[in-house]
DNA sequence: GCCAACGTTGGC
DNA sequence: GCCAACGTTGGC
């Protein structure tokens, strides 16, 4: 029997990643290419860095704090979870002493840049949408700044930014 | 700018 | 181990 044509997307899963994007805009993950998703500290979203997201993963990246606030593109992750060297840095932003170089605290993924949406999506227009009434997302109260997408929601939103499913 | 929701810290 | 106090996130 032959090999299922989307064969290879098999398994991959969808994840979504917050920037405030006066902190790091999806235009400047498009100038870098890709970006080591550091700084996380928070031990919900280490999980799913360190024990869940696979080369080849899905991202929606996500405008908080923004105006408007909006998904804006695609990204994938490039490479799996390994420790975040900017805990050890003594004077970095997210310098951590709890964390130790041989035990890290905290991890991270590398994503790289995939697309742009055609035009953002904002939170009011996901909002509209029932097949993304349940997305983690939308839910009162969610701060979870990396977290995961149902491949049903992956389809909604692609498809309402007008992008091809199969990016 | 406000504040609800949430996570973490530290006294007990 | 409980929980009050505190700090942060992030939508509104």
């Amino acid at each position: 029997m032959p090999a299922k044509k989307n064969s290879v997307t098999k398994g991959r899963r969808y994840w979504l990643f917050k920037s405030e994007p006066d902190a790091y805009s999806f235009d400047q993950l498009k100038a870098d290419k890709r970006t080591f998703w550091h700084g996380v500290r928070n031990y919900q979203a280490r999980n799913l860095m360190r024990d869940d997201m696979k080369v080849g993963d899905g991202v929606l990246f996500y405008h908080s704090n923004a105006k408007p606030m909006a998904v804006v593109g695609i990204a994938r992750i490039v490479k799996e979870g390994y420790p975040d060297h900017t805990a050890f840095e003594e004077g970095h932003d997210y310098y951590d002493p709890k964390s130790d170089p041989s035990d890290p605290t905290w991890f991270m993924v590398d994503i790289a840049h995939v697309g742009a949406m055609k035009e953002p999506l904002t939170r009011d227009q996901l909002k509209e949408q029932d097949a993304l009434a349940d997305m983690m997302l939308l839910q009162r109260g969610s701060r979870l700044s990396v977290q995961p997408v149902t491949p049903a929601e992956w389809r909604a939103i692609l498809k309402l930014g007008g992008q091809n499913e199969s990016w």
